[in-house]
DNA sequence: AACCAAGGCAACCGCTCGCAG
DNA sequence: CCTGCGAGCGGTTGCCTTGGT
């Protein structure tokens, strides 16, 4: 392995806040020179720092591609989503994230998101709850109903982010191999939602005619196409790949929880076992629970 | 106004990886 | 294959700011 190319203060390098006059000669140098070879540029720069501190200052702050400034909820979700597949590995989740440097979403997670997924009861590091058994809440509560309701949030949510994340590495696989999509596929996919469901009975039953329309043209509108070409291909059932929008917004009035748009979840090729639904997972309960609270014309239970 | 603690963030450090010779 | 170098990555540090007392 290399030796190690860290700056040696006492050879004369400077270390520490970079000030406006070296920020200006570096920015100077490069956009007219471009970096080359960082270990040459701070004496060509004629700047008193070492060729990485240079290289961090450019990629950290002085690039002009950079957008600093608050992180929007969309983004923040990324990360989260992004971290509970990935973990620490942010120069990976932050390919995902234009415009934003490695070490700021790297601050931004420590500072920030661990601390609020923790306040929310998740563990930071696996986003799993940590209090909750999957399916069986560990710890006791006097409010029956509220350990109930809490229960639900977190199974809900935690099955949202492993789903989620589910999601993004398989757009990613797909994209290694992207196929055009095309209106077979959108029409494949509305049959099988117009169809018979294998595991709950005939589709618009179970959610009524208008929400399958209205959820077919979602595939189309918030889902990339080889999604689509996944569903249509393999023919799973709609309980078998997603949860509807409207379900989500009963668990986010009811819950406090978010669930704003129909994701892709829990389709058998995107990590779960052949042919698995929610029931499957002790989550079936949970579903209509949240629909008893908040009913979905056209649902025959 | 002064002090202190906590949080945020820029920068550093040490390590690994990839590549050229 | 081995070695050395440059680049990149993730963990950590420490300074600065902010908010509370």
């Amino acid at each position: 392995m290399g030796k190690s190319t860290h700056c040696v203060a006492s050879s004369g390098m400077k270390k520490g806040p970079w000030t406006p006059a070296e920020d200006q000669k570096l920015l100077a140098y490069v956009q007219k020179h471009g970096h080359g070879n960082w270990q040459s540029l701070p004496q060509k720069a004629g700047l008193q720092r070492c060729g990485k501190s240079c290289r961090l200052r450019w990629r950290n702050y002085l690039r002009p591609d950079i957008k600093r400034g608050n992180f929007s909820l969309q983004e923040d979700q990324t990360i989260i989503q992004l971290h509970a597949l990935l973990g620490n590995r942010w120069s990976a989740i932050t390919a995902h994230l234009p415009k934003r440097t490695d070490n700021e979403v790297k601050n931004y997670w420590h500072s920030r998101l661990k601390k609020r997924l923790a306040l929310k009861g998740y563990d930071p590091v696996t986003h799993k709850p940590k209090n909750i058994i999957f399916g069986f809440a560990s710890g006791s509560t006097d409010d029956p109903k509220t350990g109930s309701n809490l229960n639900h949030i977190a199974q809900w949510e935690s099955v949202r982010l492993q789903a989620e994340a589910r999601y993004v590495r398989d757009s990613e696989l797909h994209k290694q191999a992207y196929h055009p999509y095309n209106n077979n596929d959108i029409s494949a996919a509305s049959s099988i939602l117009l169809g018979h469901n294998k595991d709950f009975g005939p589709t618009n039953q179970l959610f009524g005619q208008d929400h399958v329309n209205s959820f077919g043209n979602h595939l189309a509108a918030d889902f990339e196409p080889p999604i689509i070409s996944t569903i249509s291909s393999n023919g799973s059932s709609l309980m078998d790949c997603f949860f509807h929008e409207q379900v989500g917004q009963c668990f986010n009035e009811n819950y406090g929880t978010s669930i704003t748009k129909p994701f892709a979840a829990v389709h058998h090729n995107m990590g779960f076992k052949n042919g698995a639904c929610l029931e499957d997972f002790g989550l079936w309960e949970i579903f209509m629970q949240g629909k008893k609270d908040c009913p979905i014309s056209g649902i025959s239970m």
